[in-house]
DNA sequence: CACGAAAATTGGTCTAGGCCAAAATGATGG
DNA sequence: CCATCATTTTGGCCTAGACCAATTTTCGTG
């Protein structure tokens, strides 16, 4: 006779559900217990309470800092939407959008990115990079590639605050229509640094080709999101 | 004077990078050397060549069994459009998408799906659960509310083969705008033993509200999908 | 040769503990 | 009272190995 179904569950993942009941109606900020006090209550060991609370953390339920500890996340950042102007969107929420300029410049287009914008190999494109913040805390990092003269981008979107709205107001280009594709993807080093998140997190990564009212591709944009953080809405018409 | 800035990345993130190398050009079904071969050959613990593997296994690049080993895992499936109908598309791309059917059925709307199908709590609404394929594999777990009334739909579903055509044709239900939103979640229990794949691995939430041409909200949809497999596309006009 | 049992292989889970680095804490001197 | 430095606490990374379960392989038997 087995004793029921959910004995076969890992063990880590029934301790998951009993730190998520502790936290469950607890105040943002609040300290969990110690791994190490964990690992003694539990009869477990702490590489077990380390899985569980890893996932915890990859969900956004937890935060975690080394010599600090582990205690109780922020709830989700509820849905910023893509389209429209990201800063624009956030703010009709009550959040401080921002985002911060880490690179403008021109650089000849590599063959994938010249295909997706439909120019020659080699034609100057922009490029422009970004972090993306909410309330000061960064929330994605963001590459863009745009087609076309665009004289003095650095300044205009430094001005504007978004690119949407320099490429709208100083240049004359509205993006009609995009296509979003969104995949997931764990993070490396290059978003531990720049997101402040976990080595192996779950991201969201997008990508973002937007079209002219005639249908000229002139932005490709590429994406990572934090996963525990943000979601992802799309309203389109079928 | 430290010897590199690369010498801060944790050990499993460099040999994810080097296993990575040694499969990149490899046929999918290769299998790759054994845990415990690699944890010798690379000068390691089995633990730390698991992790290594393990957010292989996440990012879809390798799969694995108990018992048989651990091998190169086909390509990403090419994004799948959720608009429009999932059925069609697929098939323009050459696969074959199937749904299996889990179950249909009537029940009172709990307050929160009320609220989104905009219907009086405790009213009845239909409920359509199923298992997405692609090619004979598990893709997503879906599960949809529906207002209104919509007789015999178990077996206009079945007969369709597709939920949007057996609204459509049978019941003359157009869904004209849908509103998606997109995040991240990891697998439990559920996700296992449905779509086959590993506990803690990435997956896609989907939800959707889709309106009527005259704005009425009809259906309700909760997705999961396979973040290993599975890319998200959405065109809109802005 | 075919079949089924036994053994070996391989991934799945977990333990116990070591060492490091960052942060918090406490002692100490100005 | 405050700044500084040593100590302690806490998470971050890793090792070595045990035991289990699914699968494959081997091998004995009919």
């Amino acid at each position: 006779m087995e004793t029921s179904a959910a004995a076969a569950l890992p063990k880590y993942y029934v301790l998951k559900e009993q730190i998520l009941t502790l936290i469950e109606d607890a105040v943002p900020g609040t300290l969990i217990p110690t791994e190490r006090a964990l690992a003694e209550q539990y009869g477990t060991s702490r590489t077990t309470v380390r899985q569980a609370i890893g996932e915890l953390v990859s969900e956004g339920r937890l935060d975690r800092t080394q010599g600090r500890g582990t205690y109780v996340a922020p709830p989700k950042v509820t849905h910023v939407r893509q389209l429209t102007s990201f800063t624009d969107d956030a703010a009709s929420q009550g959040l401080t959008a921002a985002a911060r300029i880490v690179d403008v410049s021109v650089l000849p287009a590599d063959p994938a990115t010249a295909r997706r914008l439909a120019v020659e190999p080699g034609t100057d494109i922009h490029r422009v990079e970004r972090i993306r913040l909410v309330d000061g805390e960064p929330l994605a990092h963001e590459v863009a590639f745009l087609a076309g003269p665009l004289p003095d981008l650095a300044r205009t979107v430094a001005e504007r605050g978004s690119l949407y709205a320099a490429l709208r107001e100083d240049y004359g280009i509205r993006i009609a229509e995009v296509e979003d594709t969104v995949e997931t993807k764990l993070a490396g080093p290059a978003e531990v640094q720049l997101l402040d998140v976990e080595m192996g997190a779950p991201m969201l990564l997008v990508h973002r080709l937007g079209f002219t009212p005639d249908g000229q591709p002139v932005e490709w944009t590429e994406s990572v999101f934090r996963g525990d953080r943000f979601r992802f809405v799309a309203r389109m018409h079928v």
